[in-house]
DNA sequence: GCTGTAGTTAACAGTTAAGTTAATTAACCA
DNA sequence: TGGTTAATTAACTTAACTGTTAACTACAGC
């Protein structure tokens, strides 16, 4: 696994580390603000782990002050991701079938015309 | 790892299978049409087992033609994985560093009005 | 019924991921 | 200097993931 887009579905495939992206939502916390609510079930080696893979998935970065790591969200790390994802909205989107339908129908009659935007994406 | 969102993103985080769901945007496909490009790589019952991720993530359908298995694309199974990252996009969309200062002033001025649409996601 | 094609299952091996405890680094404070 | 707080690193365990080969199921067609 060394391509970006891979980093980072799997750094967003584990619900701790999705929690943590929503808390740097309202802005930057330190390790232990971050750790607070997984105490219980988790030890905080286990938290700076998770971290560290939001850090290399360039979802988060840290600062230092004193003692403390701040950490904040870098959001851009998740343009990528939604880009791909982005692809596939017509078939999640209501009523692609009857969508899909028509847009074949309108293909056939301009012969090619609909091969627009080949990103070649992986 | 039971939560949809994780077997999502934990099912998009890898290139294979990342490959396999474009192939199947332009329709479906047997088993072996998807594998197609990856025997160099890997053998057929690992193609197989991408395949059972991505059918176990509700990402595809597998039907029975004779011997064939044709699978086709679910992309309902991608909605709420976007939906959950579009919670960011002010995060990495252009100067957003002087939208966030605007919208400061402006919830300063009205004292709470945007507390908008919670959610509850994780 | 036999043979070929399509695909899955079983059993196993290597690697990575995710957690643990214990020790360590680094800064603050008194 | 010594103690406390913040966080990381080291060493290790366990479980999950990804792949393999070999054996098996299921259907088609002669």
């Amino acid at each position: 696994m060394v391509d970006t887009l891979s980093q980072t579905f799997s750094a967003l495939a584990d619900p701790t580390r999705r929690a943590m992206l929503i808390r740097l939502k309202d802005g930057e916390a330190s390790v232990s603000d971050l750790a607070k609510p997984f105490l219980k079930d988790m030890s905080l080696p286990a938290v700076t782990k998770h971290l560290q893979v939001l850090e290399r998935a360039g979802l988060i970065a840290k600062s230092r002050a004193a003692q403390w790591r701040p950490c904040r969200l870098k959001g851009e790390g998740l343009k990528d991701a939604v880009d791909w994802m982005e692809q596939y909205r017509k078939f999640w989107e209501e009523r692609f079938d009857r969508l899909e339908e028509y847009l074949k129908t309108v293909t056939a009659k301009t012969k090619g015309k609909g091969k627009k935007h080949g990103k070649g994406q992986q």
